[in-house]
DNA sequence: AGCACGCCGACT
DNA sequence: GTCGGCGTGCTC
């Protein structure tokens, strides 16, 4: 018997090209089997969506349709949920289901051919079995502090989500690890899911989690999805996952889509990270997902932070009041035990104990000082006071950490006669002098040529960098802690001591794989004195020997255009705070050090209270009162092409269109109400390795409205791009709740 | 996006 | 004489 299906397959958005294509089948095959198909002239894979409806045929002449070529034998089909959680996302953001899927999948299912899936499967069908002594060796889970046990009860007790809002170094992992410890006793099938923000955090959390679990379950219990892995090692967790032998699937945003036929549990770390939006594809939210899917599968969602989103807060609100989250709060750091030398790669996990300690601040958190840097010396890098605690902190053989936001040694090279800057000849933006091997990059399009001898224009040999980034700061500190000698400890060599050791970590310093690991492993053996480095260092590590943060120059972002700027600000300065202090006996003398020119600021003020709830709050009035998230519902539509004229003129012209065209269909007065669009503009970088982008702002006050207007725009955006005005545009894209502006 | 077909310059 | 440049056009 002849079965009509409708099947999903990876075509670009663009393509005139449906997503779901019509195909036959002399056998039977249920939605989510995968298939390969013909598509043209190749061979592709597919996903069985729907099958023998009305809609499988469609309009399509069923003499073209074509045969599948066959099911890929022994790999179940993709559950219900799963198929669900995809249609969801596609019609969310805006693009074509079969791109969601498709790309949701590991690429080697796409590459490889059926033999050679056939050949992994195999290979991975003799797992290792668990060790079969019932009591787990290795160590105890630590005994829970008082606020952890509550927690956990809550989560035990409530169907959530659940905003677990606590302190770096309040013991959030732990609640995790607890979490889905309880989970995986009770029920054997039972599976748990849990992200991280950054591939370089998922070392660590690895580590911790196969401690934990490998001794009970098995060492393919646990497996990482994420896209530093290799292709083959990528396919290996999806299979395991999609198996059920996986217990714990560990990844980043991508590991929400992981097909998890028994998913009772999904953790969010570091749910405010801005990494959880993806950027390319469909921009889907994968902490938002998450929560989707949550509901979507009766799992239990909870999402952690020491500051969470404003939507999150807003989200977690009392229930009285419209909050659908449960907050769970965790304010205290946890004492550690002190490691001693032991601890020196910094790997291991840290055995805690329940026990509050004395530290800089009541909750065990650092001091946070201002520097008024309008009473220093008008061009200092460093004020005084600064590089004086620095010192003594080198004196004392801690560890002191330095930020700044921005790689490179300027951000501008400029000539002091003409004025020639650095621009890039390909993008809006300046290129950035690296010194180290003497170059100008670009930071946008990769365009890197050597440093000029002189100015290009007027043959000045006096060009000057301009500002500063890591490089020079590293540079900079180095000499100002030249006559710094360390503590003399057992070196007979150097009678005074040795010289400071400064160090960097940003993405210069750790392109190559493994390299952050080794430098990391170097800071945490005490080889390195003074950390300079980006945000880089500033997330997750747990670094236990640094007694002293500081901010250079972290000014800019409250002036920023960008109304999230304070925001994501605020953050950064709580994540850095929480690298200083870790190790119980250090953390009395531990601070959080903030030049500024405006130390008055509200949000300094909140963060040396550590006062997370109040910054939200003011945040969240500002928010509400200017009409903006989470009080109102966003989308962007970008564009790109030659010119910035006919970028802007394909938006305008498919809004204008959408407009006219809406006014007349039948009982879509209400959604256009509801809708505000505003005119195109350029982008903040307006051109990018000679392409020119626009964008335009599409808001309402609800979601629904937005969503529905989105997905009537999407037709009209592909008609206008046949028009006249259309000619000439490159590509164009919708961001739905996009984080930039 | 792939992968065809299709019509013009430097090579075995 | 062919190999190959990437310009349009189609894929259930």
């Amino acid at each position: 018997m002849t079965h009509w299906l409708c099947v999903l397959v990876q075509t670009p958005a663009h393509a005139t090209l449906g997503s779901v294509l019509s195909y036959r089948s002399e056998s039977a095959l249920p939605p989510g089997t995968l298939v390969r198909v013909p598509l043209g002239q190749r061979e592709t894979l597919g996903v069985v969506w729907d099958a023998d409806s009305a809609q499988a045929t469609g309009e399509f002449d069923p003499a073209k349709i074509r045969a599948v070529a066959g099911a890929l034998e022994g790999i179940a089909p993709l559950s219900a949920h799963w198929q669900q959680l995809v249609t969801f996302a596609a019609q969310y953001y805006q693009r074509s289901i079969g791109e969601v899927a498709l790309a949701a999948l590991p690429p080697q299912l796409r590459e490889l051919s059926p033999t050679q899936v056939q050949r992994r499967l195999a290979r991975s069908k003799s797992p290792k079995p668990p060790p079969v002594d019932g009591e787990p060796h290795g160590h105890p889970p630590p005994a829970l502090s008082p606020e952890q046990a509550v927690v956990v009860d809550q989560i035990a007790s409530q169907a959530g989500p659940f905003l677990l809002f606590g302190a770096t170094g309040s013991g959030k992992t732990e609640v995790y690890l607890h979490c889905v410890q309880t989970l995986l006793a009770g029920d054997a099938q039972s599976q748990a899911l849990v992200m991280v923000p950054e591939i370089n955090l998922t070392p660590q959390l690895e580590a911790r989690f196969k401690a934990r679990f490998a001794p009970l379950y098995g060492d393919d219990a646990v497996v990482s999805l994420h896209s530093g892995m290799t292709n083959p090692q990528r396919l290996r967790s999806w299979l395991a996952a999609h198996s059920g032998s996986a217990r714990i699937v560990l990844g980043t945003r991508m590991a929400v889509f992981a097909s998890l036929p028994q998913l009772r549990l999904i953790v969010v770390d570091e749910e405010h990270d801005p990494s959880y939006k993806s950027s390319e594809g469909a921009r889907y939210s994968a902490r938002d997902l998450a929560v989707y899917r949550g509901r979507l599968e009766g799992a239990k969602v909870l999402l952690g932070s020491a500051t969470p989103s404003l939507e999150s807060w807003h989200h977690s609100r009392p229930a009285n009041e419209g909050g659908r989250y449960l907050r769970l709060h965790m304010p205290t750091r946890i004492g550690t035990q002190t490691p001693g030398d032991t601890d020196r790669a910094g790997l291991t996990p840290t055995a805690q104990q329940a026990t509050r300690t004395a530290a800089g601040t009541p909750d065990g958190l650092p001091l946070v000082r201002r520097v008024d840097m309008n009473h220093q010396h008008r061009h200092a890098v460093f004020s005084i006071p600064l590089l004086e605690a620095i010192k003594e902190r080198v004196a004392r053989g801690e560890q002191s950490m330095v930020f700044l936001n921005r790689r490179g040694y300027a951000p501008v090279l400029h000539c002091t006669e003409c004025g020639w800057k650095s621009e890039c000849p390909h993008c809006s933006a300046f290129r950035v002098f690296h010194k180290i091997d003497r170059t100008l990059r670009c930071h946008h399009c990769g365009f890197t040529e050597r440093v000029p001898r002189a100015c290009p224009t007027c043959g000045n040999p006096d060009i000057a960098p301009l500002g500063r980034g890591t490089e020079r700061l590293e540079e900079h500190l180095a000499e100002l802690l030249a006559d710094v000698r360390r503590p003399n400890t057992a070196s007979a060599e150097f009678p005074d001591g040795e010289p400071v050791r400064v160090a960097r970590i940003d993405a210069d310093t750790t392109r190559l794989k493994g390299e952050l690991q080794s430098q990391l492993a170097a800071v945490h053996a005490g080889d390195v004195d003074v950390l300079v480095g980006t945000q880089m260092i500033a997330k997750g590590h747990d670094f236990r020997r640094i007694t002293l943060v500081a901010a250079v120059n972290p000014d800019g972002a409250l002036f920023s255009s960008d109304f999230r700027a304070s925001e994501r600000l605020f953050s950064l300065l709580m994540q850095a705070a929480g690298r200083s202090g870790r190790d119980a006996a250090l953390g009395e003398r531990s601070e959080v050090w903030i030049q500024t020119f405006q130390p008055a600021h509200p949000l300094y003020a909140a963060l040396k209270r550590h006062d997370y709830p109040a910054f939200a709050a003011t945040q969240l009035q500002e928010r509400a009162q200017a009409g903006l998230p989470p009080f109102t519902a966003q989308a962007l539509v970008r564009a790109e092409a030659r010119s910035q004229d006919i970028a802007q003129g394909f938006l305008n012209a498919a809004s204008l269109a959408v407009q006219t065209d809406m006014a007349q269909w039948d009982g879509w007065a209400p959604v256009l109400s509801q809708i505000t669009l505003y005119p195109a503009v350029p982008m903040s970088i307006q051109r990018v390795a000679n392409i020119e982008r626009a964008q335009m702002l599409v808001e309402s006050p609800s979601r629904a409205a937005l969503q529905q207007f989105l997905g009537a725009w999407q037709a009209v955006l592909h008609a206008t791009r046949q028009q006249p005005a259309g000619k000439g545009l490159i590509r164009w894209a919708v961001d739905v709740d996009p984080l930039a502006i």
